[in-house]
RNA sequence: GGAGAGGUUCCCGAGUGGCCAAAGGGGGCAGACUGUAAAUCUGUUGGCAACGCCUUCGGAGGUUCGAAUCCUCCCCUCUCCA
């Protein structure tokens, strides 16, 4: 079996290791390491993915991730990477949320039989003495060397207070006692989590006397700059009933050409030779690979169910595209053609009695969410960015009755690419 | 604790009594071009069944025919000094 250090190599995770060698070498022996996600939201969004997907490479190699929720750390706010101090959460919110994302990771992650594990720093974070822990930790500490680290520069200039510099020793301590209490040799995090990642060694060697290591993962940037993950409408969640499984398929298949075979590494498990083959792919093309990504990405999220349905949607109202039996043959993607079926789109219920009087267009545009407000829906459709049935609408105050339904449903549509359905009941 | 600067719409940032729903940029949305791509160009971007009405310039009061702009108190942030 290839050293999963190399895997995750070469499918782009490793941004800064401490030591190389030695990370691959601890890699040839079952090891454990953790990773720590901040409970700071109730879920997870795709920015969270790539940590979750090194540490199923990861765990899949046989070695036992930990996946550490901040609990306490949460009650803290880490300032590496942030501009501005972030809000601090209440103690219950931390709780909950640390439930949720504990259920969710769960998705990706086996911790059957103790082949990961779940821990929350809470559990000895909030048991520590201000006093101990100052002689004990504290005193390991240089605040010049602190200062120096890129983590706290850029927030030197805006402001920062004394709670958020105290993150890197919290953090620190995390590794210290899960190197002492469970043999945790390294940590991984993202690349903003460099300085934490090294206090975290430097203390463990002081205080224990053993080497640990480190290793970070990039930041992923979109092709176009932005964050991955964003989108108008804010963060892409993982959970289903935040971002459905078709708006999780969506937003892979827009995807930019040039982030196309970089996600598939990232974000799928499809081999690496089956990805390398499409660098000769260029332009329409790419459409099938992304449609693949789309399919991929949400198979390992939502379930092949889920994910099929999204495939069909999609097809139905986009257009149908075969992929060739010799592109990704490890994709279990169907390759059949799709019968016409909408069922996985956003859908709302209509009631027969409004239908009966008949609806201004926009205000249904605004009522199925398609528009935040009606104003936006006025603007849309007199843009002509308003559509149903296919059919632009002539007028914001087109009115919308039963000569609008086909096959018991209206389909609405903002722009090109947001479709929503309206059953009438 | 002392001295100064500042808080404007999604973000940055102009505006210092009526011409301000507030310049400019970014972002977003829509149109054209396309491949559900990128780039580019154009329009649009507080709400409201709408040539008008309503709510916004940190918060609460006040002056004025009229306040983002002037006054008072309060809250918050930054810089310098301790």
């Amino acid at each position: 079996m290839e050293n999963v250090f190399d895997t995750l190599k070469s499918r782009g995770f490793v941004e800064q290791v401490t030591d190389e060698q030695a990370v691959r070498k601890l890699f040839s022996n079952p090891v454990t390491c953790y990773t720590g996600f901040d409970p700071t939201a109730s879920t997870l969004h795709v920015g969270n993915l790539v940590p979750i997907m090194a540490l199923a490479h990861v765990q899949r190699n046989g070695h036992k991730p930990i996946v550490l929720i901040g609990g306490g750390t949460g009650l803290i706010g880490d300032p590496s990477g942030k501009t501005k101090t972030r809000e601090i959460l209440t103690e219950d919110q931390i709780e909950e949320n640390s439930i949720s994302i504990k259920k969710q990771v769960s998705q990706y992650i086996d911790f059957s039989e103790d082949k990961a594990l779940l821990l929350n720093n809470a559990d000895w974070l909030r048991k520590l003495n201000y006093i101990e822990f100052l002689r004990d930790t504290g005193c390991h500490f240089s605040v010049n060397r602190m200062l120096a680290a890129e983590s706290y520069k850029a927030r030197l200039k805006t402001g920062l207070n004394f709670i958020e510099f105290n993150y890197m020793l919290l953090q620190a301590y995390d590794f210290l006692y899960l190197n002492k209490h469970y043999h945790c040799l390294l940590q991984m995090g993202g690349n903003d989590q460099w300085g934490n990642i090294l206090a975290g060694i430097d203390l463990t060697r002081r205080v224990e006397g053993n080497e640990v290591y480190g290793m970070t993962f990039p930041l992923i940037i979109t092709a176009s700059g932005d964050k991955m993950g964003k989108t108008e409408k804010g963060a892409v969640w993982l959970d289903g009933n935040l971002t459905s499984h078709y708006d999780y398929y969506q937003f892979w298949i827009n995807a930019d050409d040039a982030d196309v075979v970089r996600f598939l590494k990232l974000f799928t498990f499809l081999p690496q030779d089956e990805i390398e083959s499409l660098e000769a792919i260029r332009g329409e093309e790419l459409n099938s690979a992304k449609i693949v990504l789309a399919f991929e990405a949400t198979k390992i999220t939502h379930g092949e169910k889920k994910a099929i349905e999204a495939w069909e949607t999609s097809a139905s109202a986009f257009g149908y595209r075969e992929i060739d039996s010799k592109l990704f043959p490890s994709s279990t993607i169907p390759r059949s053609k799709v019968v016409n079926d909408l069922s996985g789109m956003p859908t709302s219920v209509i009631d027969e009695e409004v239908l009966k009087k008949g609806i201004c267009a926009f205000e249904l545009f605004a009522n199925v969410g398609l528009c935040s407000t009606r104003s936006e829906a006025r603007r849309l459709i007199s843009q002509r960015g308003g559509y149903i049935n296919g059919e632009p609408v002539g007028k914001y105050d087109e009115i919308i009755d039963f000569k609008h339904v086909e096959n018991g449903s209206i389909v609405l549509r903002s722009g090109k690419k947001k479709y929503h359905r309206i059953k009438v009941e």
